[in-house]
DNA sequence: CTCCCGCTTTGATGCGGGTCAAATGGCCGC
DNA sequence: GCGGCCATTTGACCCGCATCAAAGCGGGAG
C-alpha cells in the first residue's frame, strides 16, 4: 500500500507535526510543543496514494483514523442493489474513517482522487492519548464536529430541488472549505469527475455539465476543464438560494 | 423551559441511568456500576419537551449535548436564504448537539415532534470524565459515529433520483432504527408531519402523500394517517433499490 | 506525431414530479 | 354535537431534468 519513493527525502515528508503546514487545522492545534511530540509519536505512518488507490474499503476492519495530509479523496458507499453513492470529497487537514467506529468496520470506502498523502493515526493509540491530553481530545472532537457539520452542508445542497442551485452551493462550499486551507477562494481546481460530482449533487453528469455552461453563461464562474474561476460570488450564491 | 409535573413522581424518572431501559444503547453502555454512578452525577437535568417546543435553536451558544430519553425530535437548519432544510430525525438513546462543537454555537435547532424528554449533558464535564473513564470515551465516541451514520443513510437516500425509492428507503431505515429500540420492526408511528417528511427527503409533501398512496396499491404497505404497517419488507427494500 | 480511449459537451425527446387548485377528513375548543 | 382549522389527499397541467444518442476534445501510449 505504501508507496516509497527513495530519491524523495521522506524524512521531510515523514515525520514531524511540528513543521506541518497544516498543524493548525489538523490535530495538534492549540498544543503545546510537548503535546504536539506526543501526537507525533502514535502517527504510524505517512502514507502516499496514487490517483484511484483505495485508503479503505466499505467492510474492511477498523483499525485506524486518517488525517489528509495532501490532495483529495472520496468516500462512497454501494448499497445492498448496487447503487454507489458519495458521500464526500475530503480535503487536506479534514479527518477520515469516523462513522467505522460505531461498528468496528468501515462503513465506506475512500480513494484518492489524485496523488494525495495521508497520516495514519492507530485508534487504540490515539484513544490512549486522548484521555492523556485534554487539549487533544478537544481538537480531535472539534475535527469530526467539523465533518459533521460538511455532511449538513452536503444534506441542505441535496435538499434544493432546482439542479442549478446544488451545483452553486456545492461550488460556493468547496470555495468556503479551499479559504480553510489558506488557498484562493474565487479559483477551484475540481479533482473529481464530472460524474462523481453528478452522483454526489443526486444529478446525472449531462446535467452538471450543462449547468457549468449555464453558470458562465451567466457570468458568475469561468470554467476550463476542471478548473473553476469564481467571478460573481454574491451571484452565485444568490442561485444557490433556489 | 423545563416542565414540572408536580402528581408526577419526578425520582423515578429524572434521575439513574442504571435503571433506564435505555442505558444498554447509551452512553452508560458497556461500564460497570460505580462508572454509571459518575455519569449519573453529570446528568445536569432530565428535562421534558412539549410537541414544539425547542431544545436549542441555531446559533446560540453550545454548552451541552442531548441524550434522548423519550419522543423524538428535528434538526433543521436555515439557508442564509432562508431556506429551511430538515437534517434529520431523531429518537431515544441519539445523541444530539455535536455538530455544534466546531464552532462553539449550535449550527441548526432541535424541536422536538411530540412530548419528549433528554438527558442534559454539560460538555465541560463529560469531557472531563471521558477523560477518566475509558469506556465512557469509547462509547461516547461510537454514539457519534452512529448519529454520523445515519447522516451517510440519508445522503444515500437522498441520491436516488426516483421519489419512491427515497421514500421506501426512509421507511426502511426507520425500521430498522426502531429495532434498535427494540419496537417492533414491522408498526411505525411516524411522529413529523407529511411537510416535515417531504422536505426531510427532497421532495415536496403532495408528492409524499401520493407515494404513500402508491406503495399501499402495490401492496407493501398499509397507511393510516401516521400509522405506518409494512406488510412486505424485501418489497419495499427493492423498491429503494430504484 | 498519430491513434485511441475516456471524459466532457451538446442535441432531441419524453416523463416524473413540481406547481397550483380544490376537496376531504380529523381533531380541538366551545 | 357543531364549527372551524389544519393536515392530508386527490386532480390537472406543464416544466425541468433524465434518458438516449452522437460529436468534440485532451492526454497518454507507442
Amino acid at each position: 500500500m505504501p508507496v516509497d519513493n527513495p530519491a524523495f527525502d521522506l524524512d521531510q515528508v515523514r515525520r514531524h507535526c511540528a513543521r506541518c503546514d497544516l498543524r493548525d487545522l489538523c490535530l495538534p492545534a492549540g498544543l503545546d510543543a510537548a503535546d504536539v511530540e506526543r501526537v507525533d509519536d502514535i502517527v504510524a505512518d505517512r502514507t502516499s496514494l496514487a490517483t484511484g488507490s483505495t485508503l479503505y474499503h466499505a467492510g474492511s476492519p477498523f483499525r485506524a483514523l486518517y488525517v489528509i495530509k495532501t490532495g483529495s479523496l472520496k468516500t462512497q458507499a454501494v448499497s445492498e442493489g448496487g447503487e454507489l453513492q458519495i458521500l464526500g470529497f475530503h480535503l487536506p487537514g479534514e479527518i477520515m474513517g469516523f462513522d467505522a467506529l460505531a461498528g468496528e468496520r468501515h462503513q465506506c470506502s475512500a480513494e484518492a482522487l489524485e496523488a494525495s498523502s495521508v497520516c495514519r493515526l492507530p485508534y487504540a493509540e490515539l484513544e490512549r492519548i486522548c484521555a492523556a491530553v485534554p487539549g487533544l481530545q478537544r481538537q480531535f472532537m472539534r475535527l469530526v464536529s467539523r465533518e459533521m457539520g460538511d455532511d449538513h452542508d452536503h444534506m441542505a445542497m441535496m435538499g434544493r430541488n432546482q439542479a442549478i442551485a446544488r451545483l452553486a452551493l456545492f461550488l460556493h462550499s468547496m470555495s468556503k472549505r479551499q479559504t480553510r486551507l489558506g488557498r484562493s477562494a474565487d479559483q477551484l481546481t475540481l479533482t473529481m469527475s464530472r460524474a462523481d460530482l453528478a452522483n454526489y449533487l443526486g444529478l446525472v453528469l449531462e446535467t452538471v455539465s450543462r449547468l457549468f455552461g449555464r453558470l458562465q453563461e451567466m457570468g458568475l464562474i469561468e470554467v476550463r476543464r476542471r478548473e473553476i474561476k469564481i467571478l460573481d460570488r454574491e451571484g452565485l450564491k444568490s442561485v444557490g438560494e433556489c
